[in-house]
RNA sequence: GCGGUUGUGGCGAAGUGGUUAACGCACCGGAUUGUGGCUCCGGCAUUCGUGGGUUCGAUCCCCAUCAACCGCCCCA
C-alpha cells in the first residue's frame, strides 16, 4: 500500500527546487540590500503566543492550528505565521537592548494551517517574511511595502495592486470600532450569522464579509479613514507621500481589513491581476503591529511586517509567464567502453569533479549508442569517449556536442583542457 | 466545516458487464559488432485508487473509503 504525503502538503521535485532556490537566492540578496538580518525561529512554539499573538477571535487560532500535546503535557501549536515567534525572540533574546535599533529581520520557512487545500492553498506552505522592531517612522512602513513590491518586481511579475489601508491607533480603532457597533447594531438580525459574531468580537471584519456585501447598511457604514485621529491620519500620510516618492503606485481601500488582530495602522495586501490566476488572488499582506511586543511580554516597542507565500509567488509567476533561469547543462560526460575505460573514466569523473567542472557518467552499463543519448539529454556540452583502444595510446577522445567536433587528447591533459575551455 | 469534479502503465489519454485493456509521449532494445539529436522495427499494465457488495463473470453497476483538483469561508 502506497503511501501519500499528507493532505494539503507537496514535495517540491528535482526540476522544481531550482525554482524555489532562485527565489529563495532573490529574496536573500534583497534582504541584504535592504540591511534586514535573517533569524530562524523553532516552526513549532507553545500554543498560548499564538493565542495571544494572532488573536483569540481570528480564524487561524479558532480553526486553523495545528495543536497538540506533547509527552510533557505542554500544548504545543505548529508556527501558523511567523510574526508572532519573531517578536517573542525578540523579547526573549532582549534584541530590544542591542545598538542600532530598528530591529530588521527576515525569515524563510514553513507555516501550517488546518485548512481545506485549493488551488494557492496549502496546510503547509512556506512563507518569507520580514519585521522592522523598534521604529514608528511611517518611513520604515514604507520600506517594508518598497521591499514587498521589490521582490516581485525584481522577479519579473508585472500585474500587482498594492493594496493600503490604515487601520489608526488604539483610540481611532476604538472609537471606529464603536460606530460600526452603534451602526450595525439595528440591523443585526439581518446579518449572516458569522457576523452577528463577529460584531461582538471584532466589528471590523463585518466589513471584510462576502455574504452581506450588499446589505444596504454596508454602503453607509462608517469607514475607518473617516475616524482617524489626526495622530494616524498624519501618519498615513506621511507613508503615502513616501510612497508617492518612490513611485510605488497603490490603492487605498478603506474595507481592507486583515485577519490577524494584531494590526494597527499601516495595512496591505500585494494582489496578483494575472488573468487565470484563480480564486485567491492575494500574494502577501502585512501591516504594522504597535502593542503586540507588549501583548507578548516585552516592552512597548512599535513593529511592522510583512509575509509572503512562496507557493502564491510561483503561481503568479506562471499565470504571467515568467521563466525563472535555470541553468541545468552537464559540463562533460564520460563515457567508457571495457574494463580498462571503465577504471580510467572512474578516475577522470572524479578529477574534473575536484577541478569544479559539473560531470556525470553512466552506471546502468550501457551500450556506447545509449550513454550518447543519454549525454544528449543531460545536455552535455562535452563528451569524453574512453575505450580499451583510447586507453592503449594513453588517449581519450573529446566531443564537443554542440559543433559535433571531436579530437583525441592525452589522458593527462584532458582535465586542463575542459577545465581551460569551461573558462572561455 | 460545506459544495462540485475526478481517480486506467512513468506521463497524457481511449474504452467495454464476458476470450489478448486502444493510442500518443517517455523509456529500453535492434537496424548502425565504438558515437547523440532524424527514420524504421520490436519491447514495455495478469491490471484499471482502496475495501466490500451485486453477478456465472466487473475496470465498467451499487455502497463505503481514501486521495487529488476546484470552489465557499478565510487567508499567504
Amino acid at each position: 500500500m502506497a503511501m501519500n504525503a499528507p493532505r494539503g502538503t507537496q514535495d517540491i521535485l528535482p526540476g522544481t527546487v531550482e525554482k524555489w532556490q532562485y527565489i529563495e537566492e532573490t529574496l536573500r540578496d534583497l534582504s541584504h540590500r535592504f540591511h534586514y538580518k535573517e533569524i530562524r525561529t523553532p516552526i513549532f512554539e507553545h500554543t498560548e503566543l499564538f493565542q495571544r499573538g494572532v488573536g483569540d477571535s481570528t480564524d487561524i487560532v479558532q480553526k486553523e492550528m495545528y495543536t497538540f500535546e506533547d509527552r510533557g503535557g505542554r500544548s504545543i501549536t505548529l508556527r501558523p505565521e511567523g510574526t508572532a515567534s519573531v517578536v517573542r525572540s525578540f523579547v526573549q533574546n532582549k534584541l530590544y537592548g542591542l545598538a542600532n535599533q530598528p530591529t530588521k529581520l527576515f525569515y524563510f520557512g514553513p507555516m501550517f494551517r488546518y485548512e481545506r487545500p485549493q488551488q494557492g492553498r496549502y496546510r503547509q506552505f512556506i512563507q518569507f517574511g520580514m519585521e522592522a522592531l523598534g521604529s514608528e517612522d511611517p518611513a520604515v512602513d514604507a520600506e517594508v511595502l518598497s521591499f514587498a513590491m521589490k521582490a516581485y518586481e525584481e522577479l519579473g511579475l508585472k500585474s500587482l495592486k498594492l493594496v493600503l489601508n490604515s487601520l489608526g491607533d488604539q483610540v481611532s480603532r476604538e472609537a471606529h470600532r464603536q460606530a460600526l457597533v452603534d451602526h450595525f447594531s439595528p440591523h443585526k438580525e439581518e446579518l449572516c450569522g458569522d457576523c452577528q459574531l463577529r460584531l461582538e468580537q471584532n466589528p471590523l471584519r463585518v466589513l471584510d464579509c462576502k455574504k452581506d456585501k450588499d446589505h444596504p447598511a454596508m454602503e453607509t457604514a462608517p469607514s475607518i479613514l473617516e475616524y482617524l485621529n489626526e495622530f494616524s491620519e498624519t501618519y498615513f500620510d506621511q507613508v503615502k507621500r513616501y510612497l508617492d516618492a518612490m513611485g510605488i503606485d497603490y490603492e487605498v481601500d478603506p474595507n481592507l481589513v486583515r485577519g490577524l488582530d494584531y494590526y494597527n495602522h499601516t495595512a496591505f495586501e500585494i494582489m496578483s491581476e494575472a488573468e487565470g490566476f484563480g480564486a485567491i488572488t492575494t500574494l502577501s499582506g502585512g501591516g504594522r503591529y504597535n502593542g503586540l511586543v507588549e501583548d507578548i511580554g516585552g516592552p512597548d516597542t512599535p513593529g511592522i511586517g510583512f509575509a509572503l507565500s512562496i507557493e502564491r509567488l510561483l503561481m503568479a509567476l506562471e499565470a504571467e509567464g515568467v521563466e525563472l533561469p535555470a541553468e541545468d547543462a552537464l559540463d562533460c560526460y564520460v563515457i567508457a567502453m571495457g574494463e580498462k575505460a571503465e577504471l580510467e573514466a572512474v578516475k577522470l569523473v572524479d578529477q574534473l569533479r575536484s577541478n569544479g567542472l559539473q560531470v556525470d557518467k553512466d552506471y546502468l552499463q550501457k551500450k556506447m549508442k545509449a550513454q550518447f543519448k543519454a549525454a544528449d539529454r543531460l545536455k552535455a556540452k562535452k563528451v569524453v569517449i574512453l575505450g580499451d583502444r583510447e586507453i592503449e595510446e594513453g588517449v581519450g577522445n573529446v566531443k564537443d556536442m554542440t559543433s559535433g567536433e571531436q579530437k583525441e587528447v592525452k589522458l593527462e591533459e584532458i582535465v586542463n583542457e575542459l577545465k581551460v575551455e569551461k573558462e572561455e
